[in-house]
DNA sequence: TTCATAAAACTCAACCTGAGTCCATCTCGT
DNA sequence: ACGAGATGGACTCAGGTTGAGTTTTATGAA
């Protein structure tokens, strides 16, 4: 680094600007009982206060002793995840995280300017989340009953905001996060092979398929569901086994497979479009 | 808004916490001479002086004269390539802005702890930038040139750099950011209406494939492109007209087009596949 | 033992895609 | 003024993929 550029850093002083803060939410997203759930907690400290939020949080640059702290974003999503559901670990690494996007027009936080970077998260069936320090409480949600629209109440560019008489409200323009995850995640399940992070480390083609359903809200052709999944190269692969048991209400039993190394579908698994296509 | 909120608003002090800054950087791509461009400026000031960056800056909160200031974070990228490039508005409304996405890991800006939310913006033949005041000069410069991972070597989840002896080189991690727009410039052709904003008000299906072939670096078979794109319901509609003389070297007149209101493309113009699906 | 259920293999028509041919039109060089 | 060469655009055709259905078989529950 040439000198002028030290003499530059030294003279820099950051309080001179005027301060913008920076939080990360996350949307973590799950499957119990073939629903989609999202992760939630109850405020316990205002801003809206008792009103239901993304788990989330300011960037920390030093920890509660003071000592400097350097996380990048996708560990403070991490870190906010785990803070706020009392996950170990072991569970944690099974969450696949990824960026969804950021969120900064003025006057969505009442305290301060604050950019928050969302961050989305999938996961299999996870356990009852422990509420965190700032939190009355925590729970996985469906996300159906957070009446966001849906279908033709969908539309692109308008501000989501929650159904009137909705029970429970979402603090900040977190529907509006929420409602852009779920957007991504229904797009992801096409091309990408995101469908395999919802499920346990072995599955069956039809929990597989269970998830595209739940997701996407509609109902798949099994065997051409069947068909176009093992066609696809990478996506899964056999274990070689099959379940101990066949269905709970009868039916042979399954074929076991875990997720394959790719990432990215080709061909991909296009939904069946409807008129919505005129946006 | 209940009292305690009040209450807890008037005692809030944002400088209680260590300070982010958060910058806007914008990826502006074009079409000149049948190459894919990027809007590049030459740093005039610390940090980094002398290499080139994205054009951007840091959110404004406030004016030159000290009014309060409140931009959203897509008219922070507005303002950063206006201020940058000295495009009039009316250019700047053919330029279609899109969030990329955000860059945060620690140390990526010496001067303190910086989030920068990126911006992807795709505009038809622009004129020559005029450097803004920060910047020794501002250029259109072929993506091409910038000696960034492509085809084998751009191996996903690695971080980007440049070639060795690459002489552009890029600030920061714009390298990266820049990496990441080209990937989702690439993917938004196969399944949005994006081609169209790289032509202008009307084009010719030659002139919209040409489009396809710059950023996919390949080339593709006219009639059956032809075939597809007016396939496609609302990617295109007919302006009936033709062009006023043939092409360069002869052939007849061609049909003009415009935009159609789709910006979602049903079905999708996929890229035929190589092996590089074993990710 | 019977029956409903579900996994998985199979069939078939409709559609889409990639590759190629052909022709009329136009520009440019001679 | 003319012809070579290039281009836009219509057309053809084989192969693959998709959506929708049927059939077979293994299994658990009644």
């Amino acid at each position: 680094m040439p000198d002028s550029e030290a003499e530059f850093l030294a003279a820099y002083d950051p309080r001179d600007y005027p301060a913008v803060g920076v939080t990360v939410d996350v949307v973590a997203l799950t499957i119990r009982d073939d629903r989609l759930c999202v992760l939630l907690v109850e405020r316990d400290a205002p801003p809206y206060e008792g009103l239901w939020s993304l788990p989330g949080g300011f960037l920390k640059q030093q920890g509660e002793d003071g000592t400097p702290f350097a996380e990048t974003l996708v560990e403070a999503a991490g870190r906010e995840l785990a803070e706020e559901t009392g996950l170990d670990a072991e569970r944690l690494g099974r969450v696949h995280l990824e960026q969804l996007g950021s969120y900064g027009d003025p006057g969505r936080d009442p305290r301060m300017r604050v950019i928050s970077v969302a961050y989305l998260g999938f996961g299999p069936q996870m356990p009852d989340p422990e509420p965190g320090s700032d939190a009355r409480s925590a729970a996985w949600v469906p996300v159906a009953d957070l009446g966001l629209p849906e279908g033709l109440d969908a539309i692109p560019g308008r501000a989501v905001q929650q159904r009137p008489g909705t029970s429970r409200r979402l603090a900040f323009d977190h529907a509006q996060i929420l409602f852009d995850g779920l957007e991504r995640a229904r797009a992801k399940l096409e091309y990408s092979a995101l469908a395999t992070a919802f499920v346990g480390e072995t599955f069956t083609i039809a929990e597989l398929r269970a998830v595209y359903e739940t997701v996407w809200g509609e109902q798949l052709h099994g065997p051409n569901f069947r068909r176009k999944i093992l066609s696809v190269p990478g996506f899964v692969e056999s274990v070689g086994a099959t379940t101990e048991r066949g269905g709970a209400r009868g039916g042979p039993r399954s074929q076991l497979y875990r997720a394959g190394d790719a990432t990215l579908l080709h061909p991909a698994l296009l939904r069946t479009v409807t008129e919505e296509q005129i946006r």
